[in-house]
DNA sequence: CTGTTAGCGCTTTCAA
DNA sequence: TTGAAAGCGCTAACAG
């Protein structure tokens, strides 16, 4: 005898509860899309039967049918990322009660990866995609808009199907120098960012457009390359510190390098703020827990998720669509102070 | 006048292609799916207008003739977590170089959300699920897994298309407890997560066990409830301080609160280790840069992650699977030490 | 308000 | 080796 494991249950389709339920296929579609009325008498049968045999329609006949999949990929670059994770969440959030959901794929900051995502997702016929920063091209970016809505953060672009949300890293570091050299601080170390990386150069133009604002020497030995990773930031501070240059603050590119820095100052017995000012960039979960609570230039990464989401749904509705970009913060806390003479 | 933009595109196909190449569309089919032998010229031919018309299969189309979607589910419970994105990072790892890949949700630890979330799936016909942790019931599981493969984290449950890993979360916190007496800690605190949380109550067990073990006594005033989240941690501190309870180590059971506490002891002018030693659970990526280095029980997430993937494409392949549980280690960092009498 | 009839784009027998 | 034809499960005119 054949368990219930065993035998090969017949497949429950619209098809079967149409019939289970006595009406005809298009009217349980009718009721499971709310597209016309149906009699309240049918309803009840099909709702039922439904009900009774744990029917789930099957997503992928219907994306055909409809020509559309309602999901939107996400091109994001580490899937781990805490800070990309934020705007995950915004998207996630945005699309919350809407009949789309996300399908996340990631880049890994390289193109060929990015490229064959890109592939995969339209392969996978998502309705759009957002992409988050990444070294996709311009050009690419357009070329794609010609077949599916595109939302691309991390630069300025726009086409009959794209929309982008770019902040001013310019801006935003320019700003977190210029708070260190209010306390007094004149020789300001910076650890930089990888040169190739879109928002590095930004931060470092600011940091330099600080300097010259106020009428500060550029040190070059004060700015020390690294790779936005932990690591690089303890490196860099070595490095630094090796140089025999005086600094009475460092600026990192990224949180994620401060956190580096701060450890590798502990290390040297180098006290933050009392001996060194340290601030970040990003403001990751995690800054506020730092010891001390990191000073650092907030992101407002969550939201950016969440316009773009939203951007999104409106391109998909064929309507105009377009993203403030949302002010990058200037978050004080315990980790600069004025400096010691 | 039409622009590009503006004129309807016809889709393009796999018929189109066959047409364009002068083939049928079965024979697209199976350059696409190396199912036949096809001679070198039409090889070719179709090789050509499949680049010229940068065709990408409609994976819709093709999931609905197979019956397979080549995508794995997997429910993890919030998208931004450090923690469970170790996880997701083991499973695009195992899942890179295979024909599937992985579409994620996240439940946030909410029955019904999961609920709904599986429902998603299942929609979408997803070929399995992988499930981490999470609050669905284990006969709800083993429910789902008569329709597909199921694999499952953070408990122990096994059935016919069903496996499990987990860790063992009474041996971790009874190391890590254990660790902090042979240091000469007799008063130790610790920092519970939530009653409902199936590893809470391990780790909390563990945390009794080394007691008995060791023939110390179990103070019920040190063990104090909180959320798992960093402010949950600061908060548990205060109020064991306003206790008046005399403790010389904390152990936190994860790694958020004992951030969460490090920060609350700071602010006290309580030093770690010199005052007090503190023991984290989880080991997530930043606790390497806590300060001081945060000693801790390290999970492998990551590895969790890989394996579950691998075991799902055993499922998948009709194949049976297990899971051995990969071993938790506790990681001596600077945040504990010696007992100052 | 409801059923019939074509597809959506691909795979897969079945013949040739 | 290759093509014709049927079908995967659903939606959407089109009649009635």
């Amino acid at each position: 005898m054949l368990t219930d494991a065993d035998s090969t249950a017949p497949a429950v389709t619209l098809e079967l509860i149409a019939r289970e339920a006595g009406v005809s296929p298009s009217t349980v579609s009718r009721i499971l899309n709310g597209t016309a009325k149906v009699s309240a008498d049918k309803r009840l049968a099909v709702e039922q039967t439904i009900a009774r045999f744990n029917f789930q329609p099957n997503a992928m006949a219907r994306s055909l049918a409809k020509g559309q999949t309602y999901t939107i990929g996400v091109l994001t670059q580490f899937i781990e990322s805490p800070f990309y994770g934020e705007a995950l969440r915004g998207i996630e959030d945005a699309l919350r009660r809407t009949a789309y959901s996300p399908l996340f794929v990631s880049g890994h900051w390289n193109l060929a990866e990015e490229e064959a995502k890109m592939r995969l997702l339209q392969g996978r016929r998502v309705d759009g995609v957002i992409v988050l920063t990444g070294r996709l091209g311009d050009e690419q970016l357009l070329d794609y808009a010609q077949r599916l809505p595109i939302v691309v953060t991390g630069r300025q672009l726009s086409g009959p199907r794209l929309v982008s949300v770019d902040v001013d890293d310019f801006h935003g570091a320019r700003e977190a120098t210029r708070h260190l050299i209010e306390l007094g601080h004149t020789r300001i170390a910076f650890i930089s960012g990888p040169a190739d990386h879109p928002d590095a150069n930004e931060r470092l133009r600011g940091y330099r457009q600080a300097h010259v604002d106020a009428g500060l020497a550029l040190v070059s030995e004060l700015v020390v390359p690294a790779d936005f990773m932990e690591t690089g930031g303890m490196l860099a501070i070595q490095q630094l510190l090796e140089s025999r240059q005086n600094f009475t603050a460092v600026f990192a590119a990224n949180d994620q390098m401060a956190y580096g820095a701060r450890l590798a100052l502990y290390r040297r017995n180098l006290r933050v703020p009392d001996d060194i000012s340290l601030v970040g960039y990003d403001d990751l979960p995690n800054s506020t827990y730092l010891m001390p609570p990191l000073t650092t230039v907030r992101q407002p990464v969550y939201e950016i998720g969440r316009l773009a989401a939203q951007a999104m749904l409106k391109l998909i509705a064929g309507e105009a669509a377009e993203i403030a970009a949302p002010p990058l913060e200037l978050v004080v806390r315990e980790s600069t102070r004025r400096v010691r003479h």
